[in-house]
DNA sequence: CATCCGTGGCC
DNA sequence: TGGCCAAGGAT
């Protein structure tokens, strides 16, 4: 796999460079194993600008693992609102719990104990145990695989768990026992700073010479990634429902999308149904018969292969009330804001706050 | 192994 | 505008 020289040479200068051009995180002064877990699950396919301010915020409300351990989910989720994968917040949650009862509030520092927990995988063990505790293990984001297929000129797509297996081997061969923490770190910075998904800086890369992917100038053609889905455009709707100055808003509990957050009863249009019919449907799925339909906020955004457009159609409840319940609540435009909600629901509801004011 | 889960920035 | 991508993990 490697050759003699590759495996010196590597992680040397590797480290070389990031001594240099490391980015400040905020763990690198105090690099706790809980600080770790948190910021690494954050991280997970979320970019380290988006997630700073997050860190700070969530870290500053939950500061130990009994703290987010005693919050309720819906806090959590609050102020994880916006970072999306709300799954993670989730998992993360019943993770301190689990981390509260079984080992004494403390971080574990082995990779077997922490896979244990839900929502830590390969990386985020290995992130917190390298970082936190300065032990060998890999920490292979998307980044760690690219460098890598790069560096072996790896012509397998990099997504298969044959080629991750083999990558990580090689990861542990050039994982110096020393600086495991900076070496992961490392592989990171230069993903996010020189060898880059699109138009790499090989001119600027300390490992250029070492690279078989620039020495066959296939830089730009490797990783080998699977094709991609074509995107769908669909068009959803919401209904506001309104009643004596309050709105009928529902938990969202199916464990899919959006698990956990609240929102203004959604459906999806579906083939030759009007949008009214649409808004219908919406209240008729919370048990409620409206009238009165107005269109009060279109916001367009994408949810992973979804182009979706969503209309927020307000309207009036007629008959007979509808008796709230821990996933469906009547709540004033205050108490609104106040729930998690996705970020599409979000600017619905700044809309909707919008045309209340005037 | 395939599919699902968010969002914002970039070009 | 639309496609691509990011400190992945669960089912």
């Amino acid at each position: 796999m490697w050759t003699p020289e590759q495996l010196h040479a590597i992680p040397q200068l590797l480290l070389e460079w990031y001594q240099a051009n490391a980015r400040p995180m905020p763990w690198q002064e105090n690099p706790d194993p809980y600080y770790l877990l948190v910021a690494a699950t954050m991280l997970q396919q979320t970019q380290v600008e988006t997630v700073l301010p997050y860190l700070e915020r969530f870290l500053q409300r939950f500061p130990t693992v009994c703290d987010l351990a005693e919050a309720s989910e819906e806090e959590v989720l609050r102020y994880w609102e916006g970072l999306g994968y709300y799954n993670r917040a989730r998992y993360l949650h019943r993770a301190a719990q689990q981390i509260s009862r079984r080992h004494n509030g403390s971080v574990p520092c082995r990779v077997e104990a922490l896979r244990q927990l839900p929502g830590i995988g390969e990386y985020t063990a290995g992130a917190v145990v390298s970082i936190a505790c300065g032990k060998p293990e890999p920490a292979l984001d998307s980044n760690g695989y690219r460098i890598l297929a790069r560096l072996l000129a790896f012509q397998k797509d990099i997504t298969l768990s044959s080629s991750r297996r083999q990558l990580q081997e090689a990861c542990r061969q050039i994982l110096p026992e020393h600086a495991p923490g900076a070496f992961n770190q490392a592989l990171m910075d230069l993903g996010a700073l020189v060898c880059t998904a699109r138009e790499p800086r090989c001119l600027v890369c300390p490992l250029a010479e070492q690279c078989l992917a620039f020495q066959q100038g296939l830089q730009a053609s490797l990783p080998v990634l699977p094709p991609q889905q074509v995107g769908e455009k669909v068009q959803d709707v919401c209904a506001v429902i309104e009643h004596h100055k309050r709105w009928l808003m529902r938990k969202r509990t199916d464990g899919r999308l959006w698990h956990g957050l609240w929102e203004f009863p959604r459906v999806r249009v579906e083939e030759g149904e009007t949008l009214e019919q649409a808004a219908r449907r919406a209240a008729s799925m919370v048990g409620a018969q409206v009238d009165g339909f107005e269109t009060v906020a279109v916001v367009r955004h994408a949810v992973m292969h979804y182009s979706v457009t969503l209309h927020a159609i307000r309207c009036h409840l007629c008959e007979q009330p509808i008796e709230g319940s821990d996933t469906l609540r009547w709540v004033s435009p205050k108490e609104a804001q106040r729930l998690p909600l996705s970020s599409p629901m979000r600017r619905v509801l700044g809309k909707l706050m919008q045309t209340q004011k005037r």
